[in-house]
DNA sequence: GCCAAATACTTACCTAAGTAAATAATTAAG
DNA sequence: CTTAATTATTTACTTAGGTAAGTATTTGGC
């Protein structure tokens, strides 16, 4: 049985993949993408932020996070406001959207938790033990060019 | 520190995300992408197979791999072969691309063992554990609904 | 104070992957 | 044997993510 001849990269890949296609199942009756839960969830946290902080924190390039934030304001989700430096744009979450959010928040992690990857709690604090330990890792790598 | 207060999906997404940067910067010297290099590591591996079997196989759509093929082969590294059925489209690789792919995988094998995750064997096998887990369990979830 | 460099965001264009619907070929039903 | 259902692939359209280049504002050098 040739299962596990799939790369470990290739299993990761595949697991991402289905993990959010799962979330995105369940956030359609919001009409949300995981991608811009993300950004919801994050405001929430973290309180408004800049467009900069924004994709820092999430850890992808400027013009993804212009292009989720573009689509949540139409929808009404989020509000840009202008920030004392003209340039930067500072996003909040939109007070219609507050209550929606707690809402889907509860629903969310509930489903997160319980049904969503399928470890035991021991188990997946090992996972983030080793996706954490690969993230350090990669700061190091250049040393190695 | 609430660095942690990333959610594990949060984490694996990062994580994917800044592999498959890797690999196709690595990649990017062939002109081939990712997704791209898995269609043509399969064939190697598997032999010819159809469309299907390839998106079953990947774990994908059909049209995400409609999409690749067309692009490899307008590239030159597959081609289509009509199969009896006439529907099926059967993709081998090209002769002429043989050499180089050998020439590849060497390289890109070796690079994923030594410098992409940054795991030791044990914790690379204990994430192929917890992943193959994850997989097993999404099949069951249905029996919730 | 003015012009060059840096910064924040946006636009344009690339690939990946998904769903829904179209097309072509095969199989099944009658 | 003709028609309906199924199957394999494709097309059209969606979002996500990336890079490169453009715009607007701010900062620094002089």
């Amino acid at each position: 049985m040739e299962r596990s001849d799939h790369n470990i990269l290739h299993l990761l890949n595949q697991q991402v993949r289905r993990l959010n296609q799962r979330m995105n199942e369940k956030l359609k009756e919001y009409d949300l993408y995981m991608s811009q839960w993300v950004i919801i969830y994050t405001l929430h946290t973290m309180g408004p932020m800049t467009q900069k902080e924004i994709w820092q924190y999430l850890n992808v390039e400027a013009p993804t996070v212009t292009r989720t934030i573009t689509r949540l304001e139409e929808k009404g989700w989020l509000v840009r406001k202008q920030g004392a430096d003209k340039r930067q744009r500072i996003i909040h979450i939109s007070p219609e959207a507050e209550q929606l959010r707690d809402e889907i928040s509860t629903s969310i992690r509930k489903y997160e938790n319980e049904q969503l990857l399928g470890l035991t709690k021991e188990e997946e604090h090992q996972l983030r033990h080793l996706l954490e330990k690969m993230m350090m890792e990669e700061g190091d790598l250049n040393a190695e060019d």
